[in-house]
DNA sequence: CTTCCATAGGTTTTT
DNA sequence: CCTATGGAAG
């Protein structure tokens, strides 16, 4: 076993480690070193069992989360990694039907539709279907849950109890799936589910993929869905190697299909399961994790688990309830400027969480105020913007003449005369004889049978088309340079697109288009957040899963907001939103402030706010109600202003110390002999010094 | 085809 | 309140 930094690990981590015949559920409470698991366990298999890379079928829920996890076994095991199997389920699921789609009836060519793509085209088909496209987001919800359930079209169809609703839903759901497969088209979930069904249905592939793959890792396993529970279970059919690392207190996502049973029942799906509880914290103070396991044990039906940790006791939690959500931010930004300037802070420590995404409005008017830098961890990513898609849609297009979405996206963007009445003519014509639309389109040329003027611009469009997909392109920047100089696309748009769609060629360059294009569809707004820069954090609670910072505020805690009015009702949906608000408070490592208002304004109308009910579950004694709100915070801080004119440091003045050279002052306290100044040397850090002691001269 | 107005709808969102 | 659509008008 040569010299495996086993030490490196508490004993239930090791045995968690060591643990690798048959399956092994690992229960890991927030912040016990889940990921620090996985990547020993990783290590382990292999350089003490021996496993090549290629054996061990490593899941994370994030590209991010893989990348880090790639990074950290490359550290330990030192050899280098070619081609490992660690990725999100989606990217490794690409991975297998690029090899193998064939299969079951799609091309190797296929391409990914996002959650946008989805919509589109279930519009299009409500529309077809003269139904009201408003229940477009109803149905896609609704379709996604059924595939995340492993329920097909003929399934729903043959089991539904003669509902009009549900037969509509049925027959949407059927047309969309043949849709799909007519664009060469797969959603999120059919990468899952034609996963399964290539291995259901192909059983050497089985035999070779669960051969290949000896050792299957799952981290943070309380959120997969059904279907990648099956999925698992069909890799480990035969060896039943399978870890699963995950903390059911911390399901936050059943409202995406996420199915927090697969966790409470692999016991009794994979008999002879080893537990491990991972029940030490490293990350936060006695107070925060007291008071946070106190609050989440008012949830019934939970594994039970005990954090404990070796910390200190820290700070108490600091509750406060404010009159209204400015005066919430203003108490917030107030208290980060305060930390900040004590020294003992930087402004990337702080993280604001939220429920709603509206909440973030009000608090970065704060944190602006106060000339806090900050950064908005936003739902809507980069690659969700139009022009982005625009261009995507372009460059799928090219690879895959069958993209109808994609090309009626394109068809007529840039503007060139294309509408409504061509494009259902060109519908009409590709139904009729069974054709994709842009074989349709060069039929229609070809017979002649529309207008000169139309036909001409379509066949300037085919020209450009047709021009695009003969060149070899080295990379997908020189494609989408070809794009965007063929089509003039960016004459059309405002600047700041512009600006858009330069940041995605430039991340285009030196990438194959196919990977690009499979990389961008798989990407998320985590992703793209930079936890180098240096400014506060804002995101929801559900961003916040996985992520940790020294000093975490909760905002809007308040009943109708955490739990949000529409779970009130439903004791399943309360529990989750209780473990939302768990997931929130074991982020704090030091210091942990809740906040809630009297009033809030939601969409228009101010709402008398309640303080949340989950408030209530944290013991008192962990916990410090700040009477003082906003108003009588003022007065206080003029008050410490008053010593300072006896000195000559003042925050944000330079001064020069015999070895550390020159710092920014950021707070001084005390007066006299007792004068404290913090200073914050470049390159050093932040010192707190007694002029009295050691000489400072200001420069 | 573009522009403009009315109206509806507005948790959370790892892929 | 604000924004993202969709329909009607230009």
């Amino acid at each position: 076993m040569k010299d495996f930094p086993l030490s490196e690990l508490n004993p239930a981590q090791q045995e968690a480690v060591l643990y690798c015949e048959g399956p092994l559920l690992v229960l890991a409470g927030a912040g016990s070193g889940k990921t620090r698991v996985i990547t020993y366990k990783y290590a382990y298999l292999k350089e003490a069992m021996g496993l090549h890379p290629s054996s061990i079928f490593t899941v994370t829920f994030t590209n991010k989360a893989a990348d880090e996890m790639k990074e950290r076994i490359f550290k330990i095991c030192k050899g280098t990694l070619k081609n490992p199997w660690i990725g999100t389920f989606h990217s490794l699921c690409v991975r297998i039907l690029r090899a193998h789609i064939e299969r079951i009836g799609y091309k190797k060519d296929f391409i990914i539709y996002d959650e946008d793509d989805q919509a589109g085209l279930i519009k299009r088909i409500l529309k077809d279907l003269n139904m009201h496209e408003a229940l477009c987001k109803c149905v896609v919800n609704k379709i996604s849950n059924l595939k995340s359930n492993l329920v097909t079209p003929e399934d729903y169809i043959s089991n539904i109890e003669g509902y009009e609703l549900e037969e509509r839903l049925g027959r949407i759901y059927m047309r969309y799936q043949t849709e799909l497969q007519k664009c060469n088209a797969l959603d999120f979930d059919d990468l899952i589910l034609c996963v399964i069904k290539l291995l259901r249905e192909n059983e050497d592939l089985l035999r070779r993929y669960s051969e290949q793959f000896r050792y299957i890792l799952v981290d943070e396993f309380q959120d997969t869905n059904k279907s990648q529970y099956e999925l698992l279970q069909l890799l480990c059919k035969y060896h039943g190697n399978i870890c699963a690392v995950g903390d059911d207190d911390q399901s936050i996502y059943k409202f995406r299909g996420a199915n927090v049973y697969n966790i409470l029942n692999f016991e009794k799906d994979f008999p002879k399961t080893k537990v491990v509880k991972l029940e030490q914290n490293y990350r936060s103070t006695k107070h925060i994790i007291l008071a946070s396991t106190a609050m989440i044990s008012k949830n019934p039906m939970r594994k039970s688990k005990t954090l404990w940790t070796e910390r200190d006791w820290g700070e108490k939690i600091f509750y406060c309830q404010l009159s209204n959500e400015e005066e919430e931010a203003k108490y917030i930004a107030k208290n980060i400027k305060e930390l900040y300037l004590k020294g003992d802070y930087e402004f990337r420590d702080f993280a604001i969480l939220y429920r709603l995404v509206l909440q973030a409005r009000a608090l970065e008017e704060a944190l602006r105020m106060e000339e806090i830098p900050y950064q908005v961890i936003s739902g809507v990513s980069f690659y969700h913007r139009k022009e982005i898609k625009d261009v995507l849609a372009y460059m799928r297009f090219i690879l895959n003449k069958e993209d109808n979405l994609s090309l009626m996206r394109i068809i007529n963007n840039p503007p060139r005369g294309i509408g409504a009445a061509a494009l259902s003519k060109i519908e009409n014509e590709a139904k009729k004889h069974m054709i994709s639309n842009y074989e349709a389109i060069k039929k229609i040329i070809k017979d002649n049978t529309v207008s000169d003027n139309l036909k001409e611009t379509l066949l300037s469009f085919t020209n450009i088309i047709d021009k695009l997909s003969e060149k070899e392109y080295q990379d997908a920047a020189s494609m989408i340079r070809d794009i965007l100089n063929l089509t003039g696309y960016l004459e059309e748009i405002e600047e700041d697109r512009i600006q858009n769609v330069l940041e995605l060629l430039s991340s285009a360059e030196k990438v194959s288009v196919r990977e690009f294009l499979d990389k961008v569809a798989l990407l998320s707004s985590v992703d793209t957040w930079e936890s180098r820069k240096n400014g506060v954090s804002l995101l929801t609670l559900h961003a916040a899963k996985g992520l940790e910072f020294p000093v975490v505020f909760i905002a809007g805690c308040e009943e109708g907001v955490l739990p949000y009015f529409k779970a009130l009702e439903d004791p399943v949906e309360l529990q989750e939103e209780r473990r939302l608000f768990y997931v929130g408070m074991t982020r704090a490592k030091n210091l942990l402030y809740i906040t809630s208002v009297r009033q809030r304004k939601l969409y228009s109308k101010v709402q008398k706010q309640e303080p949340s009910s989950f408030i209530k579950d944290i013991p008192p004694e962990y916990c410090t109600c700040i009477r003082k709100d906003y108003s009588t915070f003022t007065p206080d801080k003029k008050e410490s202003d008053k010593p300072r004119v006896k000195h000559p440091f003042v925050i944000g003045c330079k001064v020069k110390h015999p070895t550390w050279g020159v710092g920014v002052v950021r707070d001084c306290y005390g007066e006299g002999d007792d004068l404290k100044v913090v200073v914050n040397f470049p390159g050093i850090g932040v010192k707190k010094l007694a002029p009295k002691i050691v000489n400072l001269e200001r420069v």
